[in-house]
DNA sequence: GTAGTTTTGGACTCTCAAGTCCAGTCTGGA
DNA sequence: TCCAGACTGGACTTGAGAGTCCAAAACTAC
């Protein structure tokens, strides 16, 4: 790819990349082809390597940012202001439902088992969307604690690792198994034990 | 594959699928082929379809079951009997040393994330070892709440389900991350939920 | 031991997907 | 207008891996 893109060029790089992920999103990584991408985004061989010079992989890499992104920006305004019980409800079911509507594609699964960990790279990119998503739900419990809303006893680090795990883990089975009930246990579990201590 | 294998047959099948198991734990489902399995398992390409006659797919639903089983026994005695505060710690320990000592190593994610999901009787077996992991988990609740050690008032099946999710979770953080501080937040609050109520 | 079956080794084919190459078209700026 | 560089289409090469085939060795039962 040239250093600079044309309005046209920039439609295209971007149009590859979205249609690349949502056919991984539906069909997963290892059944994905360039052929697939190609037809699906109406391009040809030469304009996937011509974006994309180093191929499949370089590829997968962008998209497996793109996906990350799109993990945590779905989960705004929520995630970013978790300072009333009110805020903590709604984005447990923004989660919920974000989850139910999209069924078996879905991009963080694909991220977390498929793209990331395939290449040091994308093992970066999903550490970082970890630490992230941890480090926000970390501060709703800081700032949860702040307002004197939840005890100051209460571990909130151990918390939001817990809270984060049982989303991974809730999300997980329900791609297993196609019930959302594991998701919905571990998120009121999580958000309820703030309550206690 | 004949009907009838004498105990040579029996051995050398028996290898190929440890082998096989052996081969997708450390390098993943999708990088593995059959001549990484031939050579591993020092056997040939006839003798890989002389025992799973209809190829790849067959040898990878076998080695699936086989794993399955792999992750539930390796969490006795203590999953069947958690009826003491004593036995669901040991548990915890269990499952955390035996996580960390596999790092990425790992059968049940390999389970359920790339061998879980690519056909019908794949995801047979994942929804059954989640079913059976969880009625596990739950038994071990009511027999808490029968002894009076866990309050009757807690919803045991919600308890269970968020502990499933929380270790699975726990699983694939520390895939990604190396981490198993997810893991060990998810099952110490998972437990001490049972406290609380 | 011998007939029949199971087990084994390995060469071979076939398919599919990644990546290469280049000629032709479009676009923007001088 | 014109031309350099960006964009596009698609034929082609290459390599890898799944699956086939068959002959030879080993074993079992009689």
């Amino acid at each position: 790819m040239s250093d600079t893109l044309t309005a046209k060029g920039a439609d295209t790089r971007r149009r590859i990349i979205e249609g690349a992920a949502a056919e991984i999103r539906e069909h997963g990584v290892s059944t994905t082809t360039l052929d697939d991408i190609r037809a699906r985004t109406h391009t040809s061989k030469g304009q996937l390597f011509h974006y994309f010079p180093r191929g499949r992989e370089e590829l997968l890499l962008v998209v497996a940012q793109h996906e990350a992104d799109r993990v945590l920006s779905d989960q705004q305004p929520h995630l970013a202001r978790l300072t009333s019980w009110r805020a903590w409800h709604a984005w447990r079911n923004a989660v919920v439902d974000r989850y139910r509507a999209q069924g078996t594609s879905c991009p963080l699964s694909v991220l977390m088992t498929e793209l990331g960990r395939s290449t040091p790279a994308a093992r970066t990119i999903t550490t970082q969307l970890i630490s992230q998503w941890e480090s926000d739900i970390f501060a709703g419990v800081r700032s949860m604690q702040k307002s004197g809303r939840v005890s100051a006893a209460l571990d909130a680090d151990r918390a939001a690792k817990a809270l984060l795990a049982g989303i991974q883990g809730g999300v997980s089975i329900m791609l297993a198994t196609g019930s959302i009930a594991h998701l919905e246990a571990a998120l009121d579990a999580g958000i309820e034990q703030l309550h206690d201590v």
